[in-house]
DNA sequence: GAGTTTGAAACT
DNA sequence: CAGTTTCAAACTC
């Protein structure tokens, strides 16, 4: 007995076959890997590819069009490289794990003054010398990342409001890719606008060296040596979306909107799920054959569970609400048994080693194969009616694909849901820039130094109070509202 | 495309 | 751990 289909399925949770240094996980922000589909073509001479000085190695990846010469690092080398991999491991355990770490929540979400994002953080932090960090040969601006304090670099320039660093950056300003990121990742609070983590970095530079609505640069507020902490409402200009630095390049950090929605716990359970319709199918099949024939005896007797088991199965058949909380918190299917299920694959880890998910898919599928092929008996003991039995896979066939059809269905409505979540937090966030940046323009005239307090309306979007902390200047009121709480300086 | 510069990795 | 060498990418011309 075959369910094609379910074991088509199960295989999404399957792990991808090994490689030697599976650890390794490129971060999503690392722009070596930032366009995903891009690999780069290394042409190393004499590390033969088995040093990390490559980088198809050191991305744990084989060399595939390479231009490489005496390039061990391919699948005919495998245990030349395995050696080298154990060598490299050796000397640094973490030699294949990411160097961009994600950070800290705070670094994470953190951006600077022109709306930039910033994710992560170098690990090891660099060590530059002379490229003042603002070129590729640094290893932070190469990420597209800030120095942090992890860096041991000389005359860093590639901090928080550095203007030679402004021209250079490459970003996506604002944009509501970015504020879909930033909410994905559970951006929240103050940090998002400027880290005081990142701050730190800033040496002898202008820490409010700041830069107007137009991106010209102008007179610094303050000068200091000394870290400073910055908070949300200290006076800085946002840039905002009216940046018109050059974009020196475009590459954007692409996020599915569908990320942190499905996991690999709801795709087993969908597995699950699909068993249970395709076990449910065949038995109504088999119940309705049963009866079938015994019409034709002239006995008709009533199947003792038809009924109910129809109402059960129509109930299990039944998706699950959609609202965009549940789509936050990812797709659940309301399956009667989905704690019974857990509890008992539970209990077969604790016999043992804890199993991978792809693992327990496949033996739950291992599971109903065997349940099927006992439901198939049943229904058909004789096991030779051919014709009952493909009739009961159409059945199947025909439930499996409609469950999973509307789960899909399901996803495409959340995709759509947080696409429109994000796009309303992204015109709030600007709209509450340009009018900002309008405050500071006026504030910029020579009006005696006082607080300004323009209270603004508060959008029906909840996302903007909880995941998106107010922009810069901002304070949140008691009652929901905002202020915009603005000091002016003297000129 | 060749030569130079740069900084990480490897080595001592 | 610090200094030196090797290496390949980034950069310049």
């Amino acid at each position: 007995m075959s369910l094609p289909l379910i074991s088509s399925i199960s295989v999404d949770a399957k792990p991808e076959s090994p490689k030697p240094w599976s650890q390794d996980s490129r971060p999503a922000n690392d722009t070596k890997v930032g366009t995903p589909t891009r690999k780069k073509n290394c042409n190393c001479k004499n590390s033969k590819c088995l040093k990390l000085y490559c980088e198809c190695f050191a991305a744990g990846v084989y060399c595939d069009g390479c231009n490489c010469t005496n390039c061990c690092n391919n699948v005919d080398n495998e245990t030349v490289r395995h050696v080298a991999v154990e060598a490299t491991l050796e000397r640094n355990p973490n030699a294949f794990r990411p160097k961009i770490g994600s950070g800290t929540q705070t670094l994470r979400d953190s951006r600077d003054e022109t709306g930039e994002p910033l994710f992560g953080r170098h690990n090891k932090g660099c060590h530059c010398k002379k490229s003042e960090c603002l070129k590729k040969y640094c290893e932070c601006f190469q990420a597209n990342i800030l120095c942090s304090e992890n860096c041991k670099c000389l005359d860093c320039k590639n901090f928080e409001g550095s203007i030679e660093r402004k021209p250079l950056f490459r970003g996506d300003h604002g944009s509501t890719l970015y504020m879909q990121h930033a909410a994905l990742n559970g951006a929240a609070g103050a940090h998002i606008f400027l880290s005081p983590t990142i701050s730190r970095k800033r040496k002898i530079q202008d820490v409010f060296s700041c830069t107007s609505v137009n991106g010209q640069s102008t007179k610094s507020f303050t000068q200091s040596k000394t870290p400073v902490q910055v908070s949300s409402s200290t006076p800085i200009p946002a840039a905002s979306s009216t940046n018109t630095a050059p974009v020196a390049s475009t590459k954007v950090i692409y996020r599915s909107l569908l990320a942190d929605t499905v996991r690999t716990e709801h795709v087993r359970d969908l597995c699950k799920l699909l068993v249970m319709v395709s076990g449910e199918v065949a038995k109504t099949v088999a119940d309705r054959q049963i009866e079938e024939s015994s019409v034709l005896e002239g006995h008709v007797e009533c199947s003792p569970h038809s009924d109910y088991e129809r109402d059960q199965s129509q109930k299990d058949l039944d998706m699950p609400r959609t609202s965009a909380d549940e789509c936050s918190s990812g797709i659940s299917l309301d399956k009667p048994d989905k704690e019974e299920s857990r509890s008992e694959c539970r209990e077969r880890e604790k016999g043992g080693k804890p199993m991978s998910p792809g693992t327990l898919v496949l033996m739950c599928n291992e599971k109903d194969m065997i349940f099927m092929a006992s439901q198939a008996a049943a229904a058909d003991p004789s096991s030779s009616n051919n014709r009952s039995m493909s009739e009961a896979y159409v059945e199947q066939e025909k439930g499996v694909l409609t469950k999973f059809r509307d789960y899909l269905l399901k996803l495409v409505t959340c995709g759509q849901m947080k696409e429109e979540k994000y796009r309303s937090m992204s015109s709030m966030h600007e709209r509450a820039c340009h009018m900002e940046s309008a405050l500071y323009s006026i504030a910029r005239t020579s009006v005696p130094a006082t607080t300004v307090e323009i209270p603004l309306t508060r959008t029906s979007s909840p996302a903007y109070s909880t995941n998106i902390c107010p922009p810069v200047g901002c304070q949140t009121l008691g009652n929901g509202d905002m202020k915009i709480k603005l000091e002016k300086a003297e000129m």
